[in-house]
RNA sequence: GGCGACGUGGCCGAGUGGUUAGGCAAGGGUCUGCAAAACCCUGGACCCGGGUUCGAUUCCCGGCGUCGCCUCCA
């Protein structure tokens, strides 16, 4: 399998630490808000990789943490009158049941920063040692300057990042490249004991110290938004590498931004759709076919017609396996999932694996069409489907309340499956107009009937 | 200014030095009481200008355009 690693800027072969076992870190989210579809992308995107390595017989630990304790968290807490505590806790709530409503497995681990605050003081207290950070009036800096791979990944180099106008002059630090291990405590603000007083960790440390702790140093795959290449990323690698020497992780992937009207989503600006708004109005799976659709690296532009379309795309997935309950015994079609395989070992090229996946869709309805036997192609869409997690209810039977159609067609108390049956004897008896009657009452309450040689069957529109 | 990505048919979007991407939408047809679903057919795309090559959408150079990062960010 081939992998973009950002260290190389280059798509290389990926050969894990230990043969048979993958390490995977997520930059999860920062709790401070609602997740919008930026975050989904990038979570769905990370949950295929895991996914696809599995599948191919990896065994995957996979941890993706939560940073709940930040300088936005503790302005949201000011704003609403409330703990830190609070604001994390919801927002966590939030991301969890989105992320599971797109068909994310949930993670091996999900640390949590601020249960980990006591490793990352002991990784302070290392650089400290070693010479790369230093104490300031209560804070503690990492000494940029003092690792001289610094701006690898990024591609920066420490000149020219000093001629940007973004960097304020702040005089605690020695150099103002440097940036906050950890940070004095202020009146009202969280705080935990540490050698150096009372204060909080700084961003970056809890990435480092939650990483190697879970999976060791290095370990194999690092993932995260691109957006989070400089400083984030950059940083993590200065902490990491100048504190035990060795690499931190061998692969670094990055996904590409969700745009919104040709910009990227940032919850900074306001300028979002959020995870729970279109959940509302589109189907998760079709969300998550939407993301999948494009390679997980370009961008991605959000629109209605684009999330429109992947529902009728969606649709035709479900149409096929919901006809092909017949054919599930047996061996999935070899081809189907070699060529499935090709396109996945290309970087996650899961547009090109729903090429697939859609040819296997024609050639089985093509099959099911002549009366043949389609179960070559059902069970390689079934895997298919698996590995990208696409596997949502198919047709959501239930919950849909028939009994006002029931008694007003004469049979009170009947079932969906009941009134699909007095249809069918309707038909029989060719009373069309009742028929058609009863069909259109079903579809105005988001019921489907289909008429076919074997019978009719139903589903949620 | 520095670093980087991208520009494909009506729309979305893979991939490739010469051979079918795929989806959505559209038109025509088959099937069907009608509808839905399905299947078949149709529309010969690769920002512009150079270069390399027998041949470039695919490689190189330049231009134009869009976007990201340059300490809030998935």
């Amino acid at each position: 399998m081939e992998l973009y690693n950002t260290l190389d800027r280059a798509v290389t072969d990926f050969v894990p630490i230990h043969e048979g076992r993958v390490t995977v870190y997520v930059c999860g989210p920062t709790v401070q808000s609602s997740p919008h579809l930026g975050h989904g992308r990038s979570a769905v995107s990370f949950d295929v990789l895991r996914r696809y390595l599995e599948w191919s017989g990896y065994d995957v630990m996979f941890v993706r943490n939560v940073t709940d304790i930040d300088d936005k968290i503790i302005d949201r807490a000011k704003a609403a009158g409330t703990t830190t505590d609070e604001i994390a806790r919801e927002s966590f709530v939030a991301f969890s049941s989105a992320y599971r409503s797109l068909g994310n497995l949930e993670p091996t681990i999900e640390p949590r920063a601020t249960d980990h605050v006591g490793e990352m003081i002991a990784l302070v207290e290392l650089l400290i040692d070693s010479g790369h950070a230093y104490k300031s009036d209560g804070d503690v800096y990492f000494a940029v300057r003092s690792f001289p791979s610094y701006g690898k990944l990024s591609r920066h180099n420490v000149d020219d990042l000093r001629s940007g106008e973004r960097i304020e002059p702040d005089e605690r630090k020695r150099d103002p490249l440097d940036f906050a291990l950890w940070k004095a405590a202020k009146p009202g603000e969280p705080e935990w004991d540490s050698p150096w007083g009372k204060g909080r960790p700084g961003w970056h440390i809890e990435c480092s110290a939650m990483s190697s702790k879970y999976l060791g140093q290095p370990f194999d795959i690092h993932t995260g938004g691109s957006d989070l290449i400089f400083p984030h990323h950059e940083n993590e690698i200065a902490q990491s590498e100048a504190a035990h020497g060795i690499p931190m992780a061998n692969y670094w992937l990055h996904n590409g931004m969700l745009n919104l009207s040709g910009e990227k989503m940032a919850k900074s600006t306001g300028h979002v759709v959020t995870l729970h708004e279109a959940l509302e109005r589109w189907d998760p799976i079709a969300v998550r076919l939407f993301y999948l659709r494009t390679h997980y690296r370009k961008p991605l532009e959000f629109s209605e017609s684009a999330l429109d379309d992947a529902a009728a795309s969606l649709s035709r997935l479900r149409s096929f396996r919901r006809r092909a309950d017949r054919f599930l015994e047996g061996d999935a079609d070899a081809e189907a999932i070699e060529r499935f395989r090709e396109a996945m070992d290309r970087d996650l090229d899961t547009a090109g694996a729903l090429a697939v996946v859609f040819d296997v869709v024609r050639a089985g309805n093509t099959v099911m069409d002549e009366g043949g036997d389609a179960t070559g192609h059902v069970l390689a869409f079934d895997e298919m489907m698996d590995v990208l997690g696409l596997v949502g209810d198919l047709d959501g039977k239930g919950d849909v309340d028939v009994s006002q159609i029931a008694a007003d067609f004469g049979v009170p108390g009947a079932t969906i499956d009941d009134l699909v049956e007095l249809r069918t004897t309707l038909r029989a008896e060719k009373d069309w107009a009742r028929a058609d009657a009863l069909r259109d009452r079903l579809a105005a309450v988001g019921i489907t009937i289909e008429d076919s040689a074997d019978g009719s069957t139903w589903h949620r529109s």
